[in-house]
DNA sequence: TTAACATTTGCATTTTTGTGCAAGTATTTT
DNA sequence: AAAATACTTGCACAAAAATGCAAATGTTAA
């Protein structure tokens, strides 16, 4: 069984311990993006209208989400379209839960 | 599919947002309990040689995982054993990966 | 009952985090 | 070029969290 990593897990879980944060991941989850081809994710603005705090502080939590993996984001113009790296996160997860699932003990 | 709730993910993931609580858990993973008939987890005394602060600051540490729900404890003499509640934990994190996996979007 | 052991709790301190407002940067529109 | 839009960043501040030490509690042993 592979060990863990015990500080990347806990930036992760950093990043995911603010509630208006997980509003935002939650959102990213749920928002049919209005239209593209593309799924380009969501811009701060409409972001910003899941959570009850101010427009940069938004801006700010985006930004440690990002910096934790947890979000990827891309400017197209003038607006920043920021989405889940879903596959990132589902990934640790899960391969957190089988170790404590899978290991021996008290 | 079930709506997140995020109070009680972000109040997990503040637990586990800590990195010696996070090697708290990682230890209670892997402990082989020294001995008896039940896996009854691991005492204060013991556990405190994962973190490199003061007996009290683990003291402390474990009880917020027990508030969060991640550990459980029970007396034994003048002994305090706390051991993982895996199959809760395991449980929100799968149900977290598979939101994020299933969601439809961005 | 006194002493020893295991753990928790009170207090003081430092560090980190979340927040709002105002100003700054970048890009597009007029 | 100037104004408008979308976002980020600097600064100040308040609230929360992590830590160590010393004292308190609870439990068993002498």
């Amino acid at each position: 069984m592979k060990n863990l990593d015990i500080e990347k897990l806990s930036s992760l879980f950093k990043a995911l311990s603010d509630e208006n944060r997980m509003s935002i991941v939650n959102h990213l989850c749920n928002c049919s993006s209005s239209s593209n081809e593309e799924s380009t994710g969501a811009n701060v603005s409409e972001i910003s209208t899941c959570c009850d705090v101010d427009f940069s502080v938004v801006s700010r939590h985006l930004s440690k989400l990002k910096s934790a993996g947890v979000l990827s984001a891309h400017k197209k113009g003038k607006q920043v379209f920021y989405s889940l790296e879903r596959k990132q996160i589902v990934k640790q997860l899960r391969a957190l839960a089988d170790y404590i699932e899978n290991s021996n003990c008290c």
